[in-house]
RNA sequence: GGGCGACUAGCUCAGCGGUAGAGCACUCCCUUCACACGGGAGUGGUCACAGGUUCGAUCCCUGUGUCGCCCA
């Protein structure tokens, strides 16, 4: 006997255990012969990440795509593994050796770093694999792959030095974004810009003095979000904060970088301060000397329209000092704290005061404050004020992003950007939903070099060696670099290798080919490659897609995915994005042992609409749970019933209309949800399934079924026809439900492998319905037994429909009249009696020329039904009730023949839009008359 | 500032040129022997607003508003 309720936890252990023990997610299992190869690589979870609704939606969709072409017979591989995430790993294993008290990362070196690391991989980089495969994730996890695994590191290695041959990956000494909490570059994307504005406002001559105290309190909350007005002493002319012509007054929203600025621009065409084009300033506090020059990029409308120059910690201003020829001072350090002492640099051509001199070593924003404050004190403050700016973020660290000058690997993506542009042009790689096309374009379009190196320990260390001179090497092997240095110097010199290791997105391009083999030719290489499609959310168009079509298409020569399908963002029921700060994260794993795992996934696919992003309701997910017992009861109910599968049994040559009608429900049923899933249309694919066995063949076909199998002298023929056909259904459910529910699923076909004959072999392996063939049920499908069941259920719905409404108690049973009935009801009615009895709770039915009097009156596909019930039901109500209907069949009659009436729309509607609103006045009236009969026959 | 998207029942969402649908919630009835995680019956919408195109617009076009996201 089966359970009375899915308990999912420990279905899904044991279904589970069944698929590894099959091996049955094995690359081609269950594949037919010469089947077409079908692969999806999984967008790499970071090891150290944890499942998220993010992942369980990505997951649920992969899953649903390779489970259905499974079925289908393709080769399916869907490729797992996870990425080396190089910030994020390396602050997880600092953390876990202070919580340990071990020594920091610098003082054990980076050799026993690394070892560490690769520890707590072994220890705790696979939570999310179990995770994933909690969720039921049908990946080939014999294959999984890691960015860090011998075999990828070949491949980056291989494609660093052959990008570096193509001319493609340079070193350049340029402003890159700094991150000064991890200490490492980062490239454009891993910057968020952050609108900010303060609050304080002060102004020179006002009523206030001017209150240090006062704005630091301000910028202790927010450092940023002001605007900051300082005045620049001309050079030779002493200075007089009330005569505007002994000086020029610039605005900043960065104080501090007043210390490296090495000139002032101003627009070549500025009335008010053109003349002073060519003058100098002496730099407060510094006593720089520095030049006013011409240049457009001052906006004569924006702040004073003069703007101070700092080349080196804005990028704006190292352009301008490059056409300028400015010199560029560095005045902050690695951890952006002010850096002066031994500053040549600085020192050079500058007169710093003492207390200047002191800032050294001071946090960038206590040095803001600080020097704010200097200003003001000298009199070069003239105004402070609120400023909306926007200013850069690191999107792992959250701290302010320095523009800094270094030395870092960039790869010139121009050249691979235009062919990655020119395949989706081509249409070799599709986007849906479609609109994302344009945003692919725009960001490919617009490009700017890809800063790669980063200064951390995690990672591929970057395969570039430097001779004593600072001349690069770059080579596979350290061996292969010493063979160039040999060329180079004539004879053995010692090299030391790049410290630095690459973006971890670096490896993430390669994902689609590397874990395949390459650069080996491997056989999964020749024949999954380029892989069918790859399911990722929006975010990550830029970090991952568009880099993965580049390198695809630079090494592989072919794209790496056919489709890109783009889904939705998970949300908070209320519309807000998930972050741990807001505290509206929904885990799916507690959802997972909450409601099943199935129950996740189907509401995840119920909700995947293309286009929009999707708020998570868990009253969804309960809903999903409630469908999951649903089935599991049906099936209940058919082990209760000896509905068990028949040896021989054949679907098509089905007898009973009931029978019949199920099974071409079925047939539209498969069909919808074939269409839907490959097409990503997954919310209507999971909409046909829900349909068809929940309101089909729960709410109808059991309970029409019920007399057959449960009543008093059956014809025995028709009982067992049944029992097989519900059996058989079931099987069917199992198939269809599939690739959205695996685990209930695949329990209830192990449930029912033995109940009966045994199945009839699908093509596939059928010990598991994850490897069995999808049905293909197109001859089932029938109009006939679809036209007579509907009229049966649409009359026992609007029986019921009258009972309710005319308030006859559910308990009784009422007799059924039939007025003037043709041969044809009649005879069905015959045939249906039972089932119309027991569903509707009819004592009798009897057929009669008139409509009884007192009696309620229904019409079904143009018959007429009357419940007679004198003294039951209400008559007031149901001459209400009718005269209702006549008003709104009115209503509906006036509403077609304006239409019919209108000579323009007689002229141009479609002959079967005209067709049809004729039908609908006809249908209209002659129901029309039946009501009235019954209104005339109630007074 | 530029771009994209959303706005449909109380809530979460489908739909999309031919008289508006689902799930949840709500109301009423039913512990009928698969299932109360159930069954039955209902209530509920000038499809954000204003113009336009069309015989006909929730759907197409143009504005406006509100919200969200991306880019500068």
């Amino acid at each position: 006997m089966m359970d009375k309720t899915f308990e999912p936890a420990a279905v899904e252990a044991r279904v589970s255990r069944a698929w590894e023990e099959a091996d049955a997610f094995a690359a081609g299992r269950g594949a037919q012969a010469g089947a077409e190869p079908y692969c999806i690589v999984i967008p790499p979870p970071n090891v150290t990440g944890s499942l998220h609704m993010g992942h369980a939606l990505n997951n649920t969709l992969q899953d649903v795509l390779c489970r259905f072409e499974r079925m289908r017979g393709k080769d399916v591989l869907w490729q797992p593994g996870t990425d080396h995430a190089g910030i994020a790993t390396q602050m997880v294993v600092e953390r876990r050796l202070a919580a340990e008290n071990k020594t920091d990362r610098r003082t054990m070196g980076r050799e026993a770093f690394l070892a560490e690391v690769w520890k707590w991989k072994d220890e705790s980089g696979g939570t999310i694999v179990n995770q994933l495969k909690r969720l039921g994730a049908s990946c080939d996890w014999s294959r999984e792959r890691f960015t860090m695994d011998d075999g990828l590191s070949q491949a980056v290695l291989k494609v660093f030095v052959g990008l570096h041959k193509q001319g493609l990956i340079y070193r350049a000494k340029r402003l890159v974004n700094w991150d000064p909490k991890f200490q490492t570059a980062i490239s454009d994307l891993e910057v968020l810009q952050v609108e900010k504005i303060g609050s304080f406002k002060w102004q020179r001559g006002g009523e206030e003095d001017f209150d240090a105290a006062k704005l630091d309190k301000v910028l202790n909350k927010d450092p940023n979000g002001h605007l900051y007005y300082f005045n620049y002493p001309l050079e030779g002319i002493a200075y007089d904060a009330d005569d505007a012509s002994t000086f020029i007054t610039v605005a900043t929203t960065r104080p501090e970088t007043m210390l490296g600025d090495t000139g002032v621009a101003v627009h070549p065409e500025n009335d008010k301060l053109g003349h002073r084009i060519g003058k100098n300033v002496v730099l407060p506090l510094v006593g720089r000397i520095i030049p006013i020059f011409g240049d457009d990029y001052a906006d004569p409308e924006k702040g004073t329209g003069a703007v101070k120059i700092t080349p080196a910690h804005d990028f704006n201003d190292f352009e301008v000092g490059k056409r300028h020829k400015l010199a560029v001072i560095n005045i902050l350090d690695g951890e952006a704290r002010i850096l002066l002492a031994d500053n040549e640099e600085f020192l050079a051509g500058s007169t710093p005061e003492p207390e200047t001199l002191a800032l050294h070593g001071l946090d960038r924003f206590a040095a803001r404050k600080a020097i704010v404050a200097m200003m003001a004190q000298r009199g070069f403050l003239a105004k402070v004020e609120p400023h909306a700016n926007t200013v850069p973020h690191g999107d792992r660290s959250d701290v302010v992003i320095e523009p800094w000058l270094t030395d870092q690997w960039y790869v010139d993506v121009k050249p691979l950007a235009n062919r990655a542009l020119k395949a989706v042009q081509d249409g070799r790689t599709k986007f849906t939903p479609e609109s994302w096309t344009k945003v692919y374009y725009d960001w490919l379009e617009n490009i700017e070099p890809w800063c790669v190196s980063r200064q951390l320990w995690w990672g591929h260390q970057i395969p570039a060696w430097y001779g004593p001179d600072g001349e690069c090497f770059v080579a596979e092997s350290e061996a292969a670099a010493q063979a160039l240095a040999l060329g180079h110097y004539g004879g053995a010199v010692e090299l030391t290798r790049d410290e630095d290791v690459l973006d971890t997105w670096f490896s993430s391009a390669l994902w689609p080919f590397s874990t395949l083999g390459w650069p080996d030719e491997t056989s999964e290489l020749k024949r999954y490659y380029p892989t069918a499609t790859l399911v990722t959310a929006f975010d990550i168009i830029f970090f991952w897609v568009a880099r993965m079509m580049m390198m695809g298409l630079n090494f592989m020569d072919e794209v790496p995915f056919r489709d890109v399908y783009i889904h939705a963002i998970v949300r908070d029921e209320k519309g807000a994005k998930m972050s741990k700060s807001k505290g509206n994260v929904i885990d799916p794993l507690t959802l997972i042992d909450q409601y099943g795992a199935d129950a996740l996934r189907f509401t995840l696919a119920a909700m995947a609409a293309q286009g929009r992003d999707i708020k998570l309701a868990t009253s969804r997910v309960e809903g999903y749970r409630n469908f999951a017992t649903k089935i599991w009861n049906a099936a209940r109910f058919a082990e209760l019933n000896g509905c068990a599968r028949v040896e021989g049994f054949d679907p098509a040559a089905v007898k009973q209309p009931l029978n019949r009608w199920i099974l071409s429900e079925a047939a539209t049923a498969a069909e919808e949800i074939a269409a839907g899933i490959p097409s990503f249309r997954f919310n209507e694919a999971a909409g046909a399934a829900y349909r068809f066995v929940w309101n089909q063949f729960c709410d109808w076909y059991l309970e029409l079924a019920k007399p057959v199998l449960q009543g008093e002298g059956v014809d025995p023929a028709q009982k067992a026809e049944t029992q097989a056909t519900v059996a058989h259904v079931i099987d069917l459910i199992c198939q269809l439900l599939h690739p959205f529910m695996p685990f209930l699923t695949e329990e209830l076909w192990a449930q029912k492998a033995g109940e009966g004959a045994p199945r009839k072999p699908t093509a596939g392996d059928d010990a598991l319905v994850c490897l069995t063939r999808w049905p293909d049920l197109a001859a089932l499908k029938d109009a006939a037994a679809e036209a007579e069941i509907g009229f049966v259920v649409d009359l026992i719905s609007d029986i019921r429909s009258v009972r309710s409404e005319v308030n006859v108690p559910a308990g009784t049973q009422a007799p059924l009249v039939l007025v003037n009935a043709s041969a044809a009801t009649r005879a069905t009615i015959e045939s249906w009696r039972p089932m119309i009895e027991r569903l509707a709770r009819i004592s009798e039915i009897a057929f009669e020329a008139t409509s009884p009097a007192q009696s309620a009156q229904i019409i079904v596909r143009g018959e007429v039904a009357a419940l007679p019930l004198a003294g039951i039901i209400d008559l007031e109500v149901e001459r209400t009730r009718l005269t209702k209907e006549m008003a709104k069949l009115d209503q509906d009659i006036a509403v077609v023949d304006k239409k019919l009436g209108n000579p323009d729309f007689m002229a141009r509607a479609p002959d079967e839009i005209v067709e049809e609103n004729r039908e609908r006045k006809a249908a209209a009236q002659a129901r029309k008359i039946k009501i009235a009969e019954a209104l005339t026959r109630l007074s």
